[in-house]
DNA sequence: GTCTATATCGCGATAGAC
DNA sequence: GTCTATCGCGATATAGAC
């Protein structure tokens, strides 16, 4: 039971504008790889542009999801301690791990996307519901990369160093220390 | 006294292939800016990524001294404080302000540079000097984003809501805080 | 649903006059 | 040091047969 070719063109897409980045791959290339030629491509997607927008927007549904889940809750630092966990859960789904990626690179190639201009407002917006407004400026920086540190991971440590699962441990217990004001620390609660 | 020809060709690539990315900018638009013709940038520059290695080349130059003055300097808390305020004063040198920014995008489009890949290399050889080799996976990473930290303030927090000077002010509090290990606090100091 | 063939464009780069 | 003119290429995208 075979995959569509709709989907197939997807997760190479996918590949290839992870590792070689958005512009400089051609639909040239998507087509070899898939056996047909560039003008099947145009059958399942009607430009360049909707092969990145159906990628996407999968990503933003999940963004939108959690914003709502974290308006229906009460700021407090439960919420941004169960905030941290649920992003990096959603970071790590594997219909998002590619996708993760692949925005984390091609951020300027596609900085007029439409959908990635919402997804970038909605990041905005999450970590401002993580950030405390009377908290001082370094305590807000701090909550803000809380989020950010969850994809730090993957490229900050050297190569085999650590497994997977303990760079992701790892990331997400850093997360947690960027939430706490610096007045106190969890291992005292 | 006006600035070489040379000079303002750099200036305006740099600020182009950061707004726009580098394969999205065209010798033609660097060219109309400067209000010549393509063919007169290659009298100044052999080619387009000869453009490039001209401004990346300097930011080597910064980081190659930062990593000799570390490999001098003994493994202690102090030189990775001391560390983390260079790097954060290097960053800012007017000379680099712009040019950091323009690495921090682009990245992708120029994985396969040679400069770039020298640059990738003694980032990562500064975050293993910074990381104590005997610490916990979560310590690692999370000295290992310390120098990261600086960067991430300019695009992390909502426009004017805080000023140039306490964004820097509070990336470098946090970045210092990174630097420690979980066990115990700077303020107990 | 995929093909061949082609239109159209803009790119990086070069030659040679001035 | 800058110009005009042009080359060669590969890109996105489309038309129309099968």
């Amino acid at each position: 039971m075979r995959e569509d070719t709709r989907t197939r063109i997807q997760e190479i897409a996918l590949r290839l504008f992870t590792e070689q980045g958005y512009e400089a791959t051609s639909l040239r290339e998507i087509a070899e790889e898939l056996g047909v030629t560039k003008a099947a491509l145009y059958y399942h997607f009607k430009n360049k542009d909707d092969i990145v927008a159906s990628l996407v927007e999968m990503r933003l549904d999940d963004l939108e999801k959690l914003l709502e889940w974290v308006r229906s809750r009460p700021k407090t630092p439960q919420m941004r301690r169960e905030l941290v966990e649920r992003y990096a859960e959603s970071v790590r789904a594997t219909r998002n791990l590619g996708i993760a990626r692949f925005l984390e690179r091609n951020q300027t190639a596609l900085r007029d996307h439409p959908t990635l201009i919402k997804i970038r407002e909605r990041m905005m917006e999450l970590t401002t519901e993580i950030s405390e407004p009377g908290a001082t400026p370094a305590d807000r920086v701090s909550q803000a990369l809380a989020l950010f540190a969850l994809h730090a991971g993957k490229w900050l440590m050297k190569e085999g160093e650590l497994s997977d699962e303990e760079i992701h441990k790892a990331c997400l217990e850093v997360a947690y220390r960027l939430l706490e004001p610096s007045g106190f620390r969890a291992s005292e609660l």
